[in-house]
Parts: C-alpha cells; sequence; structure tokens
DNA sequence: CTTTGTGCAAACGATTTGCAGGATG
DNA sequence: CATCCTGCAAATCGTTTGCACAAAG
C-alpha cells in the first residue's frame, strides 16, 4: 500500500483532481493505513502534529475521492461510515467484541454460485461480511 | 409474515416487553412490510391516517425491540439505518438503480466455505450482500 | 400502585453547505 | 488568471435525551 509521492500525485491527477496538500494528504493516509478509518480518525491523523486540514476539508476530500474512485466506503456500523483505499473488491470481517476490521482476500470466496438468484437481478457484485472475534478478543491460550 | 394481533402481544410479552399501542404499531408494521424501512418511513406509515406515534417513541420502540431481539437493522447505505423484523440469517440484495431491497435465502449461500480464513479468527456468521439491478430497473423486454 | 413508556422540545454528533479568501494548473 | 479548493461557521439530518404526564401489569 506504501506509495512514493510521486505515484500518488500522478492517480490525483490521473482522475482530473488538483493536487492540493490536503487532499494529497487525506489520500496517502488512507493509503498507508491497514485500518478502515472513519473521516473523523483521518483528520485527527493529520492533524495530530499541526493543524493542516479542517473537517470540511477532510469530508469533501473524501467526496472527490470517492466520486473519482480512488476511495470507498464501509459500512459496518450503525452510524459509523469507514473509508477504504483499497477499491479492488475484498470482504471484510470484523470482531464483534473490540470492533476491529480486517480485510479477507476476494478469492476466499470466489467459489460463490449467484445463479440461483431470483431471475430478473442482475448481479454487479457482491461483498461477504463474516462477524466474529479476533485473535486479540479470543481468550485461546 | 401476516401474523394474528394475539400472537404479535404474546411475542412481546415473552420478551419482557409491555404491550403498548405504539410499541406494537412498530413492530406489527416492521412485520407486514416486505421492505426495509427506516425508522422515518415507518413513522410516516404509522402516522399516515392519524397522529399516533411520536418519533421519539419510534425510535425507543425500535431500540427496545432490538434489545430483545425481534428486530434487526440492516446497513446497506450511508446514513441510512434499515430495519428488519426477519431476524434469522439472511442476505440482500439491492438495486443500485432504485435502491430497492431484497432478501435473499440463507440456503443461496451455504455452501461458502470460511475454513480458508485466517487462523485465529472465530466466526460466529457472515452475510452476503449483492448489488446489482432489479427487474424495473433492467431495461430487459 | 409501581414500573415503564410516551410525547414534547431541546440536545447531540456526524456530515454538509454558503461564502470569502487562497492556491492550483 | 480562471477555476477549483480551503476554512470557518452556520445549517442540516437523523437520532438521543430530560422530564412531566399517562398507561401497563
Amino acid at each position: 500500500m506504501q506509495q512514493p509521492v510521486d505515484q500518488i500525485v500522478q492517480t490525483l491527477r490521473d482522475k482530473g483532481l488538483r493536487v492540493t496538500p490536503q487532499r494529497f494528504a487525506v489520500y496517502s493516509n488512507l493509503l498507508a493505513r491497514a485500518d478502515h478509518p472513519t473521516a473523523e480518525q483521518i483528520l485527527g491523523d493529520l492533524n495530530q502534529a499541526a493543524p493542516t486540514s479542517s473537517q470540511a476539508t477532510v469530508y469533501s476530500s473524501l467526496q472527490a475521492l470517492r466520486d473519482v474512485g480512488l476511495v470507498r466506503e464501509v459500512l459496518l456500523e450503525e452510524g459509523i461510515c469507514r473509508y477504504d483505499a483499497n477499491v479492488a473488491p475484498h470482504h471484510h470481517f470484523r470482531c464483534s467484541s473490540c470492533g476491529a476490521i480486517e480485510d479477507i482476500a476476494w478469492e476466499q470466496f470466489q467459489n460463490i454460485s449467484l445463479d440461483q438468484l431470483r431471475p430478473g437481478l442482475q448481479v454487479e457484485d457482491y461483498e461477504v461480511t463474516v462477524r466474529g472475534q479476533c485473535d486479540r478478543c479470543t481468550p485461546t491460550s
């Protein structure tokens, strides 16, 4: 996920987005993180050292990035909108104890048979959400 | 889904909930509907003829019903929390054009193999969300 | 008659918007 | 130098809360 600066800049330009420090920061932060942060968490992260961005800008950056398909939202909990720079199709695991979210490779559920769905439905894609306990929350030895 | 009044009353009592007209209305409305309405839609539906319930009550009824496991929330779109009286595990189809939501039988994806997941994860359940076009939105003849 | 639910209105948190000034290409 | 972005603050949306009154068991 770690990408050189030039490449990120190029990606943004290719999508027709102006490269501003704030927008760049939001995107590269999202690229560098393994979790799926909320807008609030991104803002906090960016402003950790010194204030570099306002909340309105983070929101609008996320919207712009989503509009051009560089970012997608992940909805697993009520009232919580998370963001993910991994737009390739993949699934999610969510720990029902600590709430940690982890990616599951797309190939994991490649064998799903959609052919028996009600006729008339045209499938574009699908996503599996798995709920359970992660290792940290499992009292396993 | 259509259930006799007595049975609904009994279900609520069994769960330790007092049976008030408002709470009864919320639950039976949810039972009778095939879609997955939002709190707002339920309120509007109940107050269609005459005002019978306030928004605060609808929200608290939904919360009470959810707490005792008679209702669950369905999260498919950003910022939209839908409710479902079908608490049996099942999957969802969402039309990416009109937003209509449709249930998919649990058995449809029963053949999912979770055994190759990263060791350390303890699976409790999973859910598949399929996105596509419903018949009304497909320009098929 | 005790406990719990209702309704109102105010409070709330997350996200959006209007607008003036500033930076990008 | 035209366009688009940023930041602030105010607005908005869905949901929650405090409290006095009413109803359920």
